[in-house]
DNA sequence: TCTTCATTTCAATAACTCATGAGTAATTGA
DNA sequence: TCAATTACTCATGAGTTATTGAAATGAAGA
């Protein structure tokens, strides 16, 4: 992930809106959800409304979308999170330890309350 | 951190010059950068425009300053940071595996390739 | 006190983002 | 083919953010 396009993550996840489309979409797995019950799921926002911030997830690459039948899927990038993580951490935060710290991810100890 | 501040601290981080802020204050560490010089690091922008994206760092919570002499020494805040960090993995990404896998932070192998 | 330097605040303008409603396109089943 | 369903696109207007230069604030030293 370049800074163009980290630049475009960050604006795209600056909605909360959007953060919610992302966060349904991250537990919906590979497997994704439908527009229509995407809107459903957070409360029936406007077709419209709701269009256009997927579209601003989708242009962002964070999200993608195939069609079946007719709904139109989508499934969040694992990647594109990941690397968007990535560039934060390393690119950014020029692994820190002091920022590290404060995000123990793998095997670690306990500081992991949010 | 909760999601308001994530939202604020994405939307600051939104902009190629508070990206750039934000790195090189992360390389400065707890010492920080006088206002001044972090202008002329950063290709001498005008002041008023630095200032503006200070304050918009500040009010995000992502930066702070104190007063030193007649300079204004600003210092990244790491705690939020990691809090960001830490909201992006936990909140907002649910420990999704696929995801964690791209950001490999410890000794890991080389899949870092962006 | 007067001057100088560092930084912020202000006002004006330009550019962008978001919400809304109307309209379009594709798919399905009768 | 027609009507219904699903989802997208476009135009508009309101609100917000970004940029600039000039003026104001506040501390330090002569």
């Amino acid at each position: 992930m370049d800074r163009d396009q980290a630049l475009t993550a960050f604006s795209a996840l600056a909605h909360p809106d959007r953060l919610d489309l992302i966060k349904l979409l991250v537990r919906q797995g590979p497997e994704g959800l439908a527009a229509g019950q995407i809107g459903a799921a957070l409360g029936g926002m406007t077709a419209s409304r709701l269009s256009f911030h997927l579209a601003a997830l989708e242009g962002a690459r964070l999200i993608m979308s195939r069609k079946a039948a007719r709904n139109v899927i989508y499934t969040v990038k694992a990647e594109a999170m990941g690397g968007l993580l990535s560039f934060l951490m390393h690119d950014c935060c020029d692994h820190d330890p002091r920022i590290m710290a404060c995000c123990t991810v793998q095997g670690a100890a306990g500081t992991d309350r949010t």
